[in-house]
DNA sequence: GTCTATAGGCAGATAGAC
DNA sequence: GTCTATCTGCCTATAGAC
């Protein structure tokens, strides 16, 4: 019996499956791939996935349940690494740009699109997803405006949600397109009403 | 044989079949609906819808070429109604809420995200629908610099895409929500910044 | 954990009668 | 124009062997 690394760690073949499945999702949508598609490439069967998944909704809600952590830890060492609001929103955007120079949509803002066709439990983890976002945005905007180096006409929050939407906006339109100097521009235009 | 009332009339029949399918689209998603949905609302089996639209594809074609007439249509309508360019992006950003008021998405958003698995006329309509929107944006943003009502930080252009994309953000976030007023808050933050 | 085999349903699409 | 009937393929999912 081996010794586990650290707490609820997966094992490797689901980490595969949530490898892919996130991949899939994030260029197709959750209803523009299959069981078929992640089994083929781990050269697998869909019955052993279903082994880890007992159904894609369950695949579905840990890929959205691991996208968040991961996201929510990249913000935490933002919030460690970069001092000033500006730079930190800055380095929130560009944890945008990473994701579509993958050619990727955020993977919430894929399932925001496709709400109405989900689970449930999918559901749920979405709004969650974006709350946590529009969080941790409003947080650095109050202390930037405490600090001086924000300015906002309006609430914190407004704020906050504008910035969120608008950097998934900007996602969205800029894939078609295959032009992330477009996603680039849209965010610098989003975030420099704000500096001070 | 009746005398038509105008060019390029679609049959009656056909006419519902695209209403219901642009409302499947708008809610579900291209990849979120079937011929049978759509046959089921209309009380008619799918080998009807066949008749009319030989496949799913050109289905989506024609839904995308009628839903950007109608928009066209109604950008044209705010140019002769609206004289100021700041009222005029209000109307603009009305349109999208106005969409958002039926619980949907906007088609061309919704067809954004699902891009990658679309078929290749249908990528094209969708690209098209896009730029329409920016250049019709960026003349209205030109024309408000030149009257003295509009204050553009950088290229009319990039103000066009920014709104654009961010209205498309508004309504992909808003949505999951169900919440009209995150919509409309997140429009007014956009364009207030360029009013003069 | 992964396989074979298979179920049961739904997808988009076509042929041909009416 | 719309129907019945049917095809082929893919989908999610399960049973049971290994």
């Amino acid at each position: 019996m081996m010794a586990s690394k650290q707490r609820s760690e997966a094992g490797e073949t689901a980490t595969r499956i949530l490898d892919i499945g996130e991949r899939l999702v994030q260029v197709r949508g959750f209803n523009g791939f299959s069981y078929a598609d992640v089994a083929s490439e781990l050269a697998m069967t869909t019955a052993a996935l279903h082994y880890h998944f007992p159904g894609k909704a369950e695949l579905g809600r840990a890929l959205i349940e691991r996208y968040t952590q991961r996201f929510l830890d990249a913000l935490e060492e933002i919030d460690a690494r970069i001092p000033g609001a500006p730079d930190k929103l800055d380095a929130y955007a560009a944890l945008y740009a990473g994701v579509l120079r993958g050619q990727r949509m955020c993977l919430c803002g894929m399932l925001a699109a496709e709400y109405q066709t989900l689970p449930d439990p999918m559901r749920d983890a979405v709004i969650a997803f974006i709350d946590a976002n529009e969080a941790w945005v409003e947080r650095v905007l109050s202390d930037g405006r405490q600090a001086g180096s924000i300015a906002l006409p309006g609430s914190a929050s407004d704020a906050a949600r504008l910035i969120v939407s608008g950097l998934e906006g900007a996602m969205l339109v800029a894939r078609p397109y295959g032009d992330l100097a477009r996603f680039d521009t849209a965010a610098e235009g989003l975030l420099s009403g704000f500096r001070r």
